[in-house]
DNA sequence: GTCTATATAATGATAGAC
DNA sequence: GTCTATCATTATATAGAC
């Protein structure tokens, strides 16, 4: 990463990026940020305020980095594999932030279930049979699914036998994910019946 | 829960279970969960020695249990909804302890890989094309990503519209997940196209 | 803008009485 | 087995000099 080359502020807010989503809220602290960075416990502070005020300053500087790439996606469909490259550390630090509770990131979540939900809509014009579950429910475990990959990243690395960041790991990954999405992972049949148990509880 | 009528070592655990689970690991205090358990912060050391000789004590009760529960499924299968809906804490315990990174959980995530690739398997005998990719690699994504759910049960929740722990919400997700279990997310033929944008990094 | 030094609070660890 | 009281450490928050 070019790091000295920006202002101590901007440092801050990258090393803070980098601890929060490898470390987690709790685990990260000031000095330590501060010490990424370059700088001094009390510049940070003088620059952010409290240890809460610098995590809700790096949710929005995240909040909208998405939405500018989202939006680059949008107009040049043609650039998605190097700007996907460049929002994967920001996936990071979302996926950390909503499993540590961040107070600010649930609308980020809420936005990705509603893309989500986009995707799933072509998958249900395709379908035969009509969804029993309304598709914003399924949205959001697609989502939390999703988001739960990198959160176990030691453990799937583990099983991948190699680094799921490094290069080998992510296209392992992403090959992964492709057949599991296009593939079903249980007979319609046997869901239809094991969902025939639930469908009314008191019976 | 009957939590009086354990003995105080007993009660410091389930306190501590309780509390590593819904607060994660650095946010558990040991006053907290002494609290809890209704001992002094003291009788906790006398007992358990550290916070982290105390973590170690919860993984293995439950790593002990799910084998419990998972030999009394394959013995007796009638008995599911039972025996699943008491293992459902701890599948939560499970959870919040491999995203906080305990040292001790790592085998139980390889277990539910292991498990994961048997569910697998089925599934690919119907498949009428190859599968790509390992079938140990699908399974730990797999693995993850449901774990991923009770990870981020806050704002999977706040999508439902309803606590996904209570009745109604469990009902839901139940059946949400044997919909998208059973159908394919994306189109077979979009899946190979993009798959083989990733088959050969240097061509 | 940037630093050093310090105050204050919380937490895990410990010692010793009952 | 159980408690109270205390220590030592660590982290955040703050004040003030340059």
């Amino acid at each position: 990463m070019a790091f000295e080359d920006l202002t101590a502020r901007a440092r801050i807010r990258e090393a803070a990026l980098e601890h929060f989503a490898r470390d987690g809220y709790d685990r990260a602290t000031i000095r330590a940020i501060a010490k990424t960075a370059g700088v001094s416990p009390g510049l940070l502070r003088h620059h952010y305020g409290s240890k809460e005020d610098l995590r809700e300053a790096c949710d929005h500087y995240v909040f909208e980095m998405l939405h500018r790439v989202n939006a680059e996606l949008l107009t040049d469909p043609g650039a998605t594999a190097q700007t996907q490259q460049t929002a994967k550390p920001f996936g990071c630090y979302v996926a950390r932030s909503l499993a540590d509770g961040s107070p600010t990131v649930g609308p980020i979540f809420d936005e990705l279930v509603t893309m989500s939900e986009a995707w799933l809509a072509r998958a249900d014009d395709s379908r035969t049979d009509t969804p029993t579950v309304d598709r914003r429910v399924r949205a959001a475990l697609v989502t939390a699914m999703k988001i739960g990959i990198p959160l176990l990243h030691d453990h799937v690395s583990r099983a991948l036998g190699t680094d799921m960041f490094g290069l080998e790991g992510d296209r392992l990954v992403a090959l992964a994910l492709l057949d599991i999405y296009s593939h079903a992972l249980i007979d319609e049949d046997v869901a239809t019946s094991a969902a025939a148990g639930y469908e009314e509880p008191h019976r």
